[in-house]
DNA sequence: GCGTATTAGTTCGATTTGTAACTAACAACA
DNA sequence: TGTTGTTAGTTACAAATCGAACTAATACGC
């Protein structure tokens, strides 16, 4: 399928940072998620959850909302269904009973245990793509424009 | 708000490409998308179906779902949604009656020049947040990424 | 020409998301 | 204490997305 024929005038999508963004996001995403959703039946921030609770042990559902900016109410959801899937438990706080503290269970550990050697794989299959020399630069750019600020409030 | 306590074991997600790169592309994202979509109604899909036809002139459906790999389903609602606000044209090609071609409204060259001229804008003060040395190496990378082929089928 | 396959684009039902409103618990301060 | 405000988490409804199935037109093989 041949591309159409470029007006040279005009601001070029494929230059513009967020579209790229996307664009290398999907596409890096694509096979990851065939797995955890073909594997464990998982949404995207479900696996994200996981990962939280597999990597830094035992989390709030709010800690896991400002750390990985997603909404509370996807939070909510996923922390059900992880546990409908009986991949974490939760309990409530005695000291706030406003908190609840949510682990994997065995289970869940032992997805968390998979799914990262296989994400782990995956980072460097795509990393073989970017030429050696920009790879740091590459993750270290990432980092600076994943931590924009937010409007308002972060960190207190 | 404190990071909660770290286990060293395990594959950390803030290494991950692409988590990475979705929460950059949100990072990016969120800013220009607040713009079009106060300032024209538009959806993602949209806005990107416009830039198609703003700097490339009269494409189909089909090409525009190829060369921004957007799923058929997608850019058929978006078109519909950028005729109803009357941003596009479209007419059936004679040759080949499957085939619909569509091109910008003088409104929808409006909206397209200024939004361009917005992208344009942000993507310099993204641009700003990255260490110049660095520049260079993200969009080449960005592009090696973006460009993964797809599981079958792409370019005839 | 005629049957089958392919292509462009649309529609439909089920799933997922976004947003606002809600409940329950705690905090601050008079 | 009692009022007001804030915080953690859930629910409910509208909007958006995904994938499969559909229509209409063309291409291919014989």
């Amino acid at each position: 399928m041949a591309q159409p024929e470029q007006d040279p005038a005009g601001f070029d999508l494929k230059d513009f940072l967020p579209y790229l963004l996307n664009q290398a996001a999907d596409a890096t995403s694509l096979e990851f998620q065939r797995y955890y959703k073909g594997h464990y039946g998982m949404l995207r921030t479900e696996w994200r959850v996981l990962f939280h609770l597999g990597r830094y042990g035992t989390m709030t559902a709010k800690q896991i909302s400002d750390s990985a900016r997603i909404h509370k109410t996807k939070v909510s959801r996923a922390v059900s269904a992880l546990e409908a899937k009986r991949f974490l438990k939760r309990e409530r706080n005695a000291e706030d009973r406003r908190v609840e503290l949510l682990w994997l269970s065995r289970t869940g550990q032992a997805a968390f245990k998979d799914l990262s050697a296989q994400a782990e794989r995956f980072d460097q299959k795509f990393m073989e793509q970017v030429p050696a020399d920009d790879r740091e630069a590459l993750r270290r750019s990432l980092r600076v424009i994943a931590d924009i600020k937010a409007p308002k409030v972060f960190q207190s």
